[in-house]
RNA sequence: CGCGGAGUGGAGCAGCUUGGUAGCUCGUCGGGCUCAUAACCCGAAGGUCGUAGGUUCAAAUCCUGCCUCCGCAACCA
């Protein structure tokens, strides 16, 4: 069986999650389940990045250990996750002593190759911030983020040789075009940073403790790049007793992540695996932020959205539906209320939700329920609905192969639209007058109701519970009629349908 | 010349890599229908595709200059 390894970034555990850290996991479950519907072996791996000065302040301030402070944050990160209805299959943290130990050995292997050696990082340091500068990030010989004076000092620690690895990342970026996407980040990064030249990394610190130590050397420990990026590869037993899932699905097909920290997936990662003579994952893609009303999300401006209230409030499928359909994947995206309740009830109320409560009801009040077996041939109107709906999967994998998730989605909306339309066309309330016409009606009533089975299964990825609603109502119980390659066949639905309308799926939301 | 992104009918966006009738959703106006969550269906109005040039038989799409907005610059998804 084919495999699939997806991952979302380890998360930063210095605060509570908002609706971006969900955006890149929705999206990584999403194309997880895509994955498996298509009968891929998937792994779904994220996680959290539990080190590092900021922790060790925030554990200080709160009273804790720094242990304490992640071990909460986590469980917090893993309930957003149960609530946004993401399975992952990994939940990889860097205090994890697995993880631990495979980063110890790591450090040891490069530094022993020679690829990590001891020297002096001596740089611009703004005490406040915390921060070294290199002399071009200065404002006027300034600190950039206070704009206070810096100093120059030196700190012993261990360096990458990651200038080694230039010409093979280049070489790399050049044999596989789609390794980073979108294409205007491989633009910026190649322009930006690698051609211009990469600087040997500093790895380790002594300025705080709360991290993997390094043996060898007491008073270092090392730094986020070696300690958090390899999670990808620990958390499938990378140089550990049992390295057989790390045989089984390394490389990593994607590695998904939002714009910030592309750089760091797409050069530093890389080189590492170069240092380790490991394969590259197959494409790193970044998408874009998501602003809150045209301004920056973040803690800091008091405008980060909460995704917990918005799933009490609306429906976890709701939610994921909005933040893959209203947002192109890739470029920052604008999140507002008023788009949100649009885009609600314009899809999900009143064409998905009406399109299943209308069909149900006329099984219900035409024929009691039951859609008779004797059918009529289909006609030309007929056919075309057919056509549309034995289609529609392929497109909808045209666009998911490509994380073009709203055209994707779009691809579904056209077929639930069309439906709505043929509904018109074929006017079964004009059939219901005509008893003659019982098989016409009968036939419009069961190619909507096999309309809703294909819709059912292709909005699963994205909507994990609706199908199960459908399916209930149209009394769909094989799950042969509910796997994906079924969707691409019309008229598996048993003859002589038994319905039962239930609530709306979609609740209209009036307007505020 | 630090780098990158964006500027498309009232709003929000797609299209630009591989030039060739400007597309989608929402909104507005008119009509139809009544099965349905006052939902659905049809039609219409509305755009010098930021701007000035260039290449071309042909440019939103390629090239150059300029204007405006936004972001990044060692860890905010």
């Amino acid at each position: 069986m084919k495999t699939y390894y997806i991952t979302t970034p380890i998360y930063y555990l210095n605060g509570v999650p908002h609706i971006g850290h969900t955006y890149t996991t929705v999206a990584a479950d999403v194309m997880a389940r895509y994955k498996k519907a298509r009968g891929y072996d998937v792994k779904f791996l994220t996680g959290s990045d539990e080190h590092g000065q900021k922790v060790e302040l925030a554990a200080a301030q709160a009273g804790v250990s720094p242990q304490e402070f992640v071990d909460g944050l986590a469980e917090t990160f893993k309930g957003i996750w149960e609530i946004m209805n993401c399975e992952y299959d990994f939940y990889q943290r860097t205090t994890n002593p697995e993880h631990c130990d495979s980063v110890k050995k790591i450090f040891k292997k490069l530094y022993d190759q020679g690829d990590i050696y001891k020297g002096s990082y001596e740089g611009l340091y703004c005490t406040p911030c915390e921060t070294f500068y290199t002399a071009r990030d200065l404002k006027e010989g300034n600190c950039p983020t206070c704009n206070r004076k810096v100093e120059t000092i030196a700190e012993e620690c261990y360096f990458f040789k990651m200038s080694k690895y230039q010409d093979r990342l280049i070489k790399h970026y050049d044999e596989n075009p789609e390794f980073l996407m979108p294409l205007s980040r491989r633009n910026e990064m190649l322009n930006n940073f690698i051609k211009p030249g990469l600087e040997d990394l500093c790895v380790s610190r002594t300025s705080f403790k709360w991290g993997i130590p390094v043996e060898f050397d007491p008073g270092h420990v090392i730094y986020v790049w070696i300690d958090a990026l390899p999670n990808y590869v620990t958390a499938l037993g990378f140089l550990s007793d049992d390295d057989s899932l790390y045989k089984k699905y390394w490389p990593a097909d994607l590695h998904l992540m939002a714009k910030e920290i592309i750089r760091f997936h797409s050069i530093i990662w890389p080189c590492i695996l170069f240092a380790l003579d490991e394969p590259l994952p197959k494409q790193v893609f970044g998408h874009g932020w998501l602003q809150y009303d045209g301004q920056k999300m973040g803690k800091s401006l008091g405008n980060a959205i909460c995704p917990k209230a918005l799933v009490e409030e609306y429906g976890v499928d709701a939610i994921r539906y909005f933040l893959l359909r209203e947002f192109t994947f890739g470029p920052d995206g604008n999140f507002t209320p008023t788009a949100l309740v649009t885009r609600y009830n314009a899809d999900l109320a009143n064409d998905l939700g009406n399109l299943l409560s209308r069909t149900v009801g006329m099984v219900e009040k035409y024929f009691d329920g039951t859609i008779p077996e004797a059918q009529a041939e289909n006609s030309a109107i007929d056919r075309d609905l057919i056509e549309m709906a034995t289609t529609m999967l392929e497109k909808v994998e045209e666009r998911m192969e490509k994380l073009a998730f709203s055209e994707a989605l779009n691809e579904i909306w056209n077929l639930v639209r069309r439906a709505n339309k043929y509904i018109d066309e074929t006017a079964p309330w004009v059939l219901a007058k005509d008893e003659s016409k019982a098989p016409e009606l009968a036939t419009v009533l069961y190619n909507l109701a096999e309309t809703l089975r294909i819709l059912a299964v292709a909005i699963a990825p994205v909507m994990p519970n609706t199908p199960a609603i459908i399916r209930a109502q149209l009394n769909i119980t094989d799950p042969a009629h509910a796997t994906w390659e079924s969707a691409k066949t019309f008229g598996l639905l048993p003859r002589g349908v038994d319905v039962t309308k239930g609530p709306a799926a979609f609740p209209r939301i009036e307007k505020k």
